[in-house]
DNA sequence: CAGATGACGCCTG
DNA sequence: ACAGGCGCCATCT
């Protein structure tokens, strides 16, 4: 992993306000790595301790199964109501 | 080098 | 809603 793209995951993760979620792949292309969303939960997990990885979900809205409830716990504090462990999306 | 795994995402049937 | 396949990158075995 080169400190560089590390960093600049982190950093983008860490602008993502409080009470608002994104997702993997958004946070990789705002990282300026497009289609790297694996990437980005690799990072979330090894260097994301400190961060606010728990605005980060799936594309549609899901949460990783080993992290779902502390995902849940921690989005609920912020005001983040997650319905059957998932973001309430309309069919808009 | 080859095979398998994982906090992912999109497409097709 | 459910299942199968492909692309993506780093790491472990």
């Amino acid at each position: 992993m080169d400190e560089e793209t590390l960093e600049r995951v982190r950093e983008v993760v860490r602008a993502i306000p409080p009470g608002t979620t994104s997702s993997y792949g958004e946070v990789a292309a705002r990282a300026g790595l497009p289609g790297r969303a694996r990437l980005v939960g690799r990072i979330l997990a090894e260097d994301g301790h400190d961060l606010p990885w728990h605005r980060v979900l799936r594309a549609d809205g899901t949460c990783a199964p080993q992290i779902a409830r502390e995902q849940a716990a921690r989005l609920r504090v912020e005001g983040v109501l997650l319905v059957d462990g998932r973001l309430p999306r309309r069919k808009g």
